[in-house]
DNA sequence: ATGGGTCCT
DNA sequence: AGGACCC
């Protein structure tokens, strides 16, 4: 976790930022500011005004492009990627990364001084035994998680204690962890100082054996810290108790604070709770101040993971019904057991191997409540500025070779495109404006069409800006009509939120005439299923597929999923199909209009005539086989759409207009 | 709230 | 296409 990040690249950027009070602007928000800014009493996601207030000299700055942030990003993940040996670097954000670093940390472990555990060598990498640094094994690095644990004598001397008689399998196993976490703690500080040094970002890490709890301890030293949660990880069994780390650190946490128990499912789970606990006589620990209140109105009270774990109403399969409940679509199958667990402190899931390709690309501006989007011209120049920014971002992450060079060609495709808006807040409040309950935000919803992308929008010979003028015509403005029917005459309602992505992003992807990527034999669904059986180090049958283990350890279980099965959603669609598929087929149709537009882009006037003609359509007439057309009457027999502006002749309308109402 | 992202149904 | 989650 970077400190501060979008804070800290300013401050990379230019020096004499630092050690001043600094704030990110966007919108009427401070996203993020620096510790300095912290101190005067400035706060993540305050309004610009109360920051203002707070601290009159706090230096603000726009963050509203993130380009620099995602620059600054991906060469701190490139630069984490070259210590990892089995791969496993997951971004979360721009500022989150979790490495399994269990294989380095074991190979480590051998090479521990037994006589002199104090000078002891870490070496990263395998080849070159050089290539490392010096450490003390007889100490941890950073914070621990039960602070000043100063039983380091115990902790040690690894080859003698392994040598020694009867150890119950147990302790072995809780003393080989506290090992090899420590071995973590040390490779985690010289990432830290690393990172530094050579990056100029200070961070703070948490060393664990999970995602989960290496993120949670993580966050307990904040700014350029790092902590490790000790041992004893499970909870002890009946003859020694023990304390289990684990539970006594989670324990005190409010749930919502949980990784995976989102806004939802907490105020789901507490409703749960408390309904309980007031109709009982309350026996339960539940701290409501809020007897009679209806569970719903009681947003503010609060439940901890220690009330939920230890709650007779939540099991695993009372998680699932409870969180299933409602218009709760997004939710997946097993996420009762999967919270379940969590509040028990077991999460399964691996860190996720490196990936150098985004699955989606997405680009988006908002409008106060002042300047909500209401006029046509408003949403085509935000949609021209959108699609323009896309297609660069497209380039920039999907495209290799440089610049001016010849050799550019795309390594990845999206096959979709994406509008999605939301509503001002203002347009948005209806007869009953009353605010939602509970005081956080209802956040409105997003509606989105999509369509398959236009190969017009994979043409590197054409300037971002003329391809993206294209666009708009093309898929955007007929996107836009779908999401939003106007009635004829009066433009669109307050529009908060414009968003333009693409996504289905497919590895190849291919320039020839069938679109295809790879095709058959090679590989359909490209990105999604890897992760096989692993080649790593190891002897025999074991694929490692090392779960939990972030910057930590945890033996590896369980086989690699490899998911070979249906998924192929992109896949079915690529080959072949574009020469049968009869006129509507978007292949065909994107191919005639990339030729149509190619050579001049049409000028911006023609644009907007195009779209105001568009919006003057009735729906009425959309219904109408004949009138529905978006294609115009045009001379000597060819017809040019009003919607895109391409040219055909007469007997392609009918099919081209039926493309555009699908979404083309 | 911002301007992004992920995955699942 | 939408909903949940994450930053």
């Amino acid at each position: 976790d970077y400190d501060c990040f979008y804070a800290s690249v300013f401050e990379a950027e230019n020096a004499a930022l630092k050690g001043r009070p600094l704030a990110v602007q966007q919108k009427q928000i401070v996203v993020t500011c620096n510790y300095e800014a912290r101190r005067r009493g400035l706060r993540k996601l305050q309004l610009i005004r109360d920051a203002k207030a707070a601290c009159p000299d706090v230096t603000i700055v726009n963050g509203e492009d993130l380009t620099r942030f995602r620059d600054a990003s991906k060469r701190l993940y490139a630069f984490l990627r070259r210590f990892s040996w089995n791969g496993k670097v997951e971004r979360l954000g721009f500022d989150e990364v979790w490495m399994d670093c269990t294989d380095i940390v074991k190979f480590n472990l051998d090479a521990v001084n037994p006589n002199d555990p104090a000078h002891s060598f870490f070496c990263l990498s395998r080849d070159d035994p050089t290539l490392g640094f010096v450490y003390d094994a007889s100490r941890l690095a950073g914070h621990a998680y039960p602070p000043e644990d100063n039983a380091d004598a115990e902790a040690i001397p690894a080859a003698q204690d392994n040598s020694r008689s009867p150890r119950t399998d147990r302790a072995h196993r809780q003393h080989s962890l506290r090992l090899r976490l420590l071995l973590g703690s040390h490779l985690a500080w010289h990432l830290r100082t690393q990172l530094e040094e050579r990056m100029g970002y200070t961070t703070s890490v948490g060393v664990s054996t999970s995602k989960l709890l290496s993120k949670l301890v993580g966050a307990t030293h904040k700014p350029a810290a790092q902590t490790t949660l000790l041992p004893p990880y499970g909870p002890s069994d009946g003859s020694a108790p023990r304390p289990d780390n684990v539970a006594a650190f989670l324990d005190p946490l409010e749930i919502g604070k949980i990784p995976g128990i989102g806004f939802k499912s907490a105020a789901k789970i507490r409703a749960h709770l408390l309904r309980r606990a007031s109709s009982l006589a309350s026996t339960t620990t539940v701290t409501a101040g809020t007897d009679t209140v209806h569970p719903d109105d009681a947003p503010n009270t609060t439940v901890t993971v220690l009330q939920a774990r230890t709650s007779p109403h939540l099991s695993p399969s009372a998680l699932e019904t409870i969180l299933s409940s409602g218009t709760a679509s997004g939710t997946p199958r097993g996420i009762g057991p999967r919270i379940f667990r969590l509040l028990h402190g077991v999460d399964d899931d691996p860190v996720a191997p490196a990936r150098d390709l985004p699955r989606q690309i997405s680009v988006e501006d908002s409008f106060g409540a002042g300047g909500a989007l209401d006029s046509l011209q408003g949403v085509q120049l935000v949609l021209g500025r959108l699609a323009t920014s896309l297609v660069r971002r497209m380039r920039s992450e999907l495209v290799d070779g440089e610049q001016g060079e010849r050799g550019r060609r795309w390594v990845a495709v999206p096959r979709t495109v994406r509008l999605a808006t939301r509503a001002s807040s203002s347009a948005a409040a209806g007869p009953s404006a009353a605010a939602p309950p509970g005081q956080p935000y209802a956040a409105l919803p997003r509606a989105s069409r999509s369509a398959p992308l236009p190969r017009l929008a994979l043409e590197l010979g054409s300037a971002a800006d003329a391809v993206a003028e294209r666009l708009v015509r093309a898929v955007l403005l007929p996107l836009f009509r779908r999401l939003h029917p106007g009635a004829p005459g009066k433009g669109p309602a307050g529009i908060g939120v414009v968003n333009v992505a693409v996504a289905n992003i497919v590895e190849g992807g291919g320039a020839g005439g069938g679109g295809g990527g790879g095709g058959g034999e090679g590989r359909g669904g490209g990105i999604r299923g890897f992760l096989v059986g692993t080649g790593g180090s190891g002897g025999g049958k074991e694929s490692e597929r090392s779960g939990p283990g972030t910057l930590g350890l945890e033996v590896g279980h369980g086989t690699g999923d490899v998911d070979d099965d249906d998924d192929d959603a992109a896949g079915k669609r690529e080959p072949a199909a574009s020469a049968d598929d009869g006129p509507a087929d978007a292949d065909a149709w994107t191919a005639e209009e990339s030729d149509a537009a190619a050579g001049e882009p049409p000028p911006a006037a023609d644009l907007r005539a195009d779209a105001d003609m568009g919006w003057a359509v009735d729906e009425d007439e959309d219904e109408d086989g004949d009138r529905d057309g978006e294609a115009a009457r045009a001379d000597g027999g060819a017809e040019r759409c009003a919607a895109c502006g391409a040219v055909m002749p007469g007997f392609a309308r009918a099919a081209h207009a039926r493309f555009h109402q699908m979404g083309g």
